[in-house]
DNA sequence: CGAATTCTTGACTAGGTTCAACTCCGGTGG
DNA sequence: CCACCGGAGTTGAACCTAGTCAAGAATTCG
C-alpha cells in the first residue's frame, strides 16, 4: 500500500462516485495495490493480443489504449488520466485487442487479477463499483463513435479538449479552466482520426477564435468555454459524474 | 420464464462464453427473465437521457444503440444481435447516453434491475459473466473506433458485413456465409459514419468485385470470406468468442 | 554545434458529401 | 384494377473537407 495517501485521491474519488462502497471495502481494495511505480514515457505496459494477469491504476501521467493497423496507422481509442484504471477490462477479457501505452512520464500502481478475483468474490457491491469504472470508458468509447462519425475536425479538438478538462478537473487535477494536454499533435490526431497536419490547422483557428490558448508545452487554457461546449456539441452527462446511489 | 427454451439459445450460447456460469446460476438468471415480447420496428426502448429499470435481452431482431446529434444526424454506436443484453450497461449508469430502438421487428425480454442486483450479490461469479458480456460491448466499441478513425469507405463496409456475419453465426443464426443484414443504406450509414449515398457506391464496388451479394432485402452472402477479411482487416479475436476459463 | 522532434506552412490531390432527379417496389385506397 | 404514395435504392455533377507531400522554423538535447 502506497505510503503517500494524497497520490490516491484522485482514485478514491472514482471509485465513490458509484454505491460509494464500504470503508471496509476500499480499504481492502488499496491493500492489494502495489506502491506506486514509474513509467517512463513511451513504454509499453501491455502489448496488444496478450493477456495480462495484473490490472494498472493510473497515479500520474496520461495513458492511451492503442490499436495498431497493418500499414503502420495507429487509433487510440481511450486516453486514461489519474485515478482511472488503464486496464481493469483485461481483469475479465481474454487477450487484448490494443496495446497500453505511457504518452507521458507516469507513475501506476498495480493490483494482481487474482486478488481482484477475491475481492469481488468477498465484496459483490465493490465488483460492481468496479464493473461501473469500465462501463463508463464505454459510455465515453460510445460518445468518441458519435464524433468520429459525424462531428467535423473543429468539432473533434473542441470536444477532445472539453472532456479531457472535465475529467482531468474532475480528480481535483485542474481548475480555472486551464490544463495540463500533455498529447503531440501527432498523438491527438491518432486519437482524433485525422491527420497532424489538420489537427495543427484547426488548433490555429481556434487560437485564432479567441477559444483556447494552447502553447508548445500543452498548457491549455479554454477562454471561452460556453462557446467551445456549444462548437462541440459537448454535454458531460455521459461520463456519470453525478454518480449513482445504489439502493 | 419462457415456455420454449430454444428462444434463449443464442443467449445461452453467450453466457457460458465467460466461467462458465454453473447451471444453478443460469437458472436462477433465466427465471428473473419475463416471457418474450414484441418490440416493432422503428420502437425506441429506451430513450437517450432517462434512467431504465430494466434490462432487455434480444432473443431475435436487430437493436441499435443510436446517438442523436443536434442537426438531426445520427450515429448509430452499436449493434445488437439475438443473445445480446441490449442494455446491460443501464444497469449500474445513471442516465443512459443514447436511445435504443428497434432497426427490425424484434422480440425480447427484460430483468428487473432489482432482480440482477440481487443475483449478482448472491452469485458473484454470475456477476463477472455479466460484466464479462459489457467489456465484449467495449471491445467492439475499440474496434469500430479504429475503423471510423482510419479506415475507408470500402473497409467499413466490409468490416461490417465481417463482424455481423460472425457474430450471427456464433449465436446459431447463419452459416454457409449467408445471413441477414436486416440494416437499410441509411442505417448502415449511420453506424459506419457515411452519406447514405456512398454507402450505395461502396456496396456496388463490393458487388462488382464479386466479394458479396446482396440482394434488396438485405439478404448477404459473401462469396469471397479472405479477400473481404483481408480488405476490412478483420480478425476477429477482439470478440472474445473463444471465451474464458475462470480459474 | 549538430541531431531529433515538434510544429508550421504551402500546393496539390482525393475521398466523400451534397443536392437533385429518377427508378423500383410494395402497400393503400378509390 | 389501377392510380397514387412513400421508402429504399441508384445515378450524376459540383463541391469541399481533409489528406498527402514536401520543405522550413523552432525548440530541446546530447
Amino acid at each position: 500500500m502506497p505510503q503517500n495517501p494524497s497520490i490516491l485521491d484522485p482514485f478514491l474519488r472514482r471509485i465513490t462516485r458509484y454505491g460509494p462502497p464500504s470503508e471496509e471495502e476500499i480499504s481492502a481494495l488499496v491493500a492489494v495495490l502495489t506502491p506506486p511505480a514509474a513509467a517512463p514515457e513511451g513504454h509499453e505496459m501491455i502489448r496488444q493480443f496478450t493477456h495480462p494477469r495484473i490490472s494498472t491504476l493510473l497515479l500520474s501521467g496520461t495513458v492511451g489504449r492503442v490499436v495498431t493497423l497493418s500499414h503502420g496507422a495507429q487509433q487510440i481509442t481511450a486516453l486514461q488520466v489519474p485515478g482511472d484504471f488503464v486496464d481493469l477490462h483485461a481483469f475479465l477479457l481474454g487477450d487484448l485487442d490494443h496495446s497500453i501505452v505511457a504518452l507521458s512520464d507516469c507513475l501506476i500502481s498495480t493490483a494482481d487479477h487474482d486478488d481482484l478475483r477475491r475481492l469481488t468474490d468477498r465484496y459483490p457491491r465493490l465488483g460492481r463499483a468496479l464493473w461501473f469504472l469500465t462501463l463508463v470508458d464505454g459510455a465515453i468509447h460510445r460518445q468518441w463513435l458519435a464524433v468520429l462519425g459525424r462531428r467535423d475536425a473543429v468539432a473533434r479538438v473542441g470536444f477532445l479538449i472539453c472532456e479531457l478538462y472535465t475529467r482531468i478537473k474532475d480528480v481535483g487535477l485542474a481548475q480555472d479552466n486551464r490544463f495540463e494536454l500533455g498529447l503531440t499533435q501527432v498523438q491527438i490526431a491518432d486519437v482524433l482520426g485525422l491527420s497532424a497536419v489538420h489537427v495543427n490547422r484547426v488548433a490555429q483557428a481556434l487560437r485564432r477564435r479567441g477559444l483556447v490558448s494552447w502553447d508548445r508545452y500543452g498548457h491549455v487554457e479554454i477562454r471561452d468555454w460556453d462557446a467551445l461546449a456549444e462548437l462541440a456539441e459537448f454535454d458531460p452527462a455521459y461520463l456519470q459524474l453525478e454518480g449513482r446511489r445504489e439502493p
